[in-house]
DNA sequence: ATTGTAATGTAATAACATTACAAAATGAAT
DNA sequence: ATTCATTTTGTAATGTTATTACATTACAAT
């Protein structure tokens, strides 16, 4: 199989489930370093570009950062609402907003590989600041 | 005023219209040094900011670029499908799509300030290669 | 003329991501 | 068990994107 978690993945994704915010990969390899022997940035490009594949990672475009999903396969749709005040991430996956862009490709003859749906803006506690 | 467009915002703007594709703001500061005097990244940034806020230029956060809008005032939803074969960009603007989304948002008591809609895939020509 | 404000100029650096290649680990075939 | 091919990991360097910091200029209002 072309795509295994290995064991340096594996750090990874634990860190990245233990800790459910918005990680840079340069955090992560920070983080991890800390914890054990050094790592490089380019291992932890690595690891999550399995991870994403995997669908056990979401990368966030807006933010170049990388969050966990909460469950495996929950993830499919990959919409996101992104607090630009405590940087909380709460996923949507809303399956007529799936089926709407479905829609606008097929209209445009447009195969879609993948989909980067992100909302910036407030959550519901940073708006009573 | 705090945003109208100054002597270095033109060239920019003039430059994306004149291009309708994908440009990083380093291509937009290299093409622009050639016609002219030497044109720093963080001018092209400042200029983009400002042609962003008025709604003549998006961000493609997925490619790290940007680029004009067709039309004033018809990119208000902005929602991409973006071609990784040949850099294409259709905008689709669907109302439906946005509709979801606020609606999702307002479920989610979340105050939307700006949203990220891109979907990778291949345009249609580039689907029979 | 002076002051205040926004815009621009310049340099340096921070943050994010990839390339290139060597070394080690893995697993299947002999 | 040994060979071989493939994948994974290690290491360094470099490429790309974005921002910080601060000086200077432009220009309108007082």
């Amino acid at each position: 199989m072309g795509k295994s978690i290995g064991r340096n993945d594996e750090p990874v994704l634990n860190l990245l489930l233990s800790n459910h915010r918005i990680f840079s990969a340069y955090d992560i390899a920070e983080t991890i370093s800390e914890l054990g022997k050094r790592v490089q940035p380019i291992q932890i490009y690595r690891s999550l570009e399995k991870l994403i594949a995997l669908g056990l990672v979401h990368r966030l475009s807006t933010k170049n950062g990388f969050i966990a999903c909460y469950e495996d396969g929950e993830c499919a749709t990959g919409q996101f609402l992104i607090c630009t005040e405590c940087e909380s991430v709460k996923e949507i996956d809303s399956q007529l907003l799936d089926k709407e862009i479905k829609g606008s490709a097929k209209e445009n003859n447009f195969s879609v590989a993948s989909k980067s749906i992100e909302v910036l803006g407030l959550c519901s506690n940073c708006q009573n600041i």
